[in-house]
DNA sequence: TATGAATGAGCGTTCATTCAT
DNA sequence: CATGAATGAACGCTCATTCAT
């Protein structure tokens, strides 16, 4: 038995190498510039090998998306604080998200910009009915539909909302993986910025300062 | 002298004639498809001539993605609707910026999301300063000022929204490409949405229903 | 000595299964897409056990066209109908060589078209003195005799005359192998009459029609 | 003008270059270990210039055969003996073939034995109404017409004559092929004895010896 | 006895690039 | 100015085989 659960744990732990070496490749030179040979030379095994622990190069990619989204479902879904306002779960959901996508750049990167079918399942959010179908923004619906309770606003707009604050975010963290050099403080700056001020603007903001009156 | 100017014409018109070219396939295929062989036969030159007037690929692709930046900045600053408000300059700004993105969705996702020096030299626009530089965030930033010009709102503030409103912007737009299969419908939904209420709410909103009342 | 027994039997068995598998692709997917892989798959075994009972791939195949040989040998060898005249056997001989070697197609051709010494060793047949060193052209051999036994026809004639026979066939298979979509009737019509009308004017026939007038 | 003509001069002498290597290696050994790769190797030239003068392997491939094919139809058919009878013509239409086959071994095997549709839209020649389509066929057709001109049999019957006459020469072509060490004496004897006395015997044979009375 | 890890060679093909002409 | 010949590296992938366990 125990000789077997090595096994297993060795051939985790290749699968492990497998996939982080091919991990790096990817946030140093892209996704379409990753390739089963340099994952080889990156571990330091032939290439031949890598077909023991994957079926093919695909399965290499789905396998570090898959993981991506699911910690950033978990960041996103796990802020639970129960004695908090709804604003504040936002504040921290979206500081949450970013925080968890800048750890693994690379694969939040690749996952989020594959158009292929498999990547889209999961990283798909614009649809219609997005909002009941994708963990990640179901969560941030919940939260805004909490936000809005008292106020009669329909549940298409208030997913349309979500959509756009998910893809405002993203953009954000984008922008933070590609521009690699602008420094830690400005880092902090924009992110603070962003999920401190703007996204709460973004949900109680109206449109004009005419429009704001009204209210 | 005439014969010298005819040959740079020249020079011109075949430098054009490639990247056109190249633009074209990029559009069809993709940025990775690109390959100087296909450039060759599109213009029915041998590939060999095209290194007489590009000293290799990537100089093709720099090229290329500076009349990317060139168009971005030109649909961004060209918003010069004298009687209209400051707040309607916004929106128009932010849908010309999307649209014109969208016009050459792999051209610009490539640009965006190269991490190369050159590139960056173009798209950086999150360090701090940004808006004195970029003439793209700097169009964006004038707005902004015009739009508080009776609040009391510090420069680095103001670009502080300036480059989320950027980020924001171009978060929306990676994903529309990349989630190709949308529909026209909700596309216009999403585009609308966000730059007609979104983004103002951005400029103009408070943080809080509270912070909304002091106001 | 029973220990040893059975181990030898375990072998055998272990051998017969790998040949079968390996008969089974052939059969399937062609000679050249057998593979010490698929045998392993098949037979739900690792590929390297493989390497346990046979020193190599070409062993299996020599022994897979062995088991071919002695199909044809017996198919040949096996017509005895006491009572039936030579002709009658020589009949049935062609026969029974078309139909065993059409139900193995690739096997038989593989077999008939290698050079390698080994393949050769087998299938040989045109060299002077064959009809006394192979089994089947014997039996051929045997027949024509029969049917020759009041003419004086030395052996070295009958020798030819039972290696075109062969050849012949084996062109009329190798045919039928080829063109794999000539339909069941054309087959059974080719066959026929090849078998049962143009094999006996081989072995009756004269060359001119004078020359049969002095019959 | 020259200097064109030159370069297609060189050119038709690559591709050549490119087949006979091409060609001996499938004679050395067999189509399916063909590879660019070899060919490269054997004409000292790196894989990827083959690419300049075809469009990949299959083209290569077709070549050999289509060339193939053109050198056994003209040597069937140029067998223009006008004073001389059909049974003469037929002797010589024979031995024709198996010459002008036997001179191109390689080649010949590759084309008779490949079941790819290219290959088989030449060598097929069993299906019913072949002798009408297929050039070599048909002229073997014609002499058998004319043999039995005096003679009531339908054209279903001469086709199938014809038919199995073809298929029993390439028998013996390829064996003669394969077993290449049977010596230029014994390969004479079965080349003669098979085209000036087993194939007149088909046609003119009978298929009884009390057959053979009656007529 | 049987395994799984690992290798190295090979496949067809595409590519950017160089160079003599 | 423009060409075509040529290269060498790289791609994903499959294979027969070896070896320590």
């Amino acid at each position: 038995m125990t000789i077997e659960k090595r096994r297993q744990r060795e051939i985790e732990e290749m699968r492990e190498l497998i996939l982080s070496a091919a991990s790096s490749i990817i946030s140093d030179e892209g996704i379409d510039k990753l390739s089963i040979r340099k994952i080889a030379k990156k571990i330091e095994y032939s290439p031949s090998i890598i077909y023991h622990y994957f079926n093919d190069k695909e399965e290499i990619l789905n396998n570090i998306m898959q993981r991506g989204y699911k910690k950033i479902v978990s960041a996103v879904s796990s802020v639970e604080l129960k004695n908090s306002s709804p604003e504040e779960r936002l504040v921290k959901m979206t500081k949450n998200y970013i925080m968890t996508a800048l750890k693994m750049p690379d694969k939040f990167m690749a996952a989020q910009l594959s158009k292929s079918e498999e990547a889209l399942k999961h990283t798909s959010s614009l649809f219609k009915g997005a909002a009941k179908e994708k963990p990640a923004l179901s969560s941030l619906f919940q939260c805004l539909k909490d936000i809005y309770k008292n106020k009669e606003i329909d549940d298409d707009t208030i997913e349309l909302t979500a959509q756009v604050i998910a893809v405002s975010t993203l953009g954000l963290i984008m922008k933070i993986i590609v521009e690699k050099d602008i420094g830690k403080e400005q880092r902090k700056r924009l992110i603070d910025y962003y999920s401190e001020d703007i996204v709460l603007r973004i949900v109680n903001g109206s449109k004009t300062r005419e429009g704001r009156k009204e209210i």
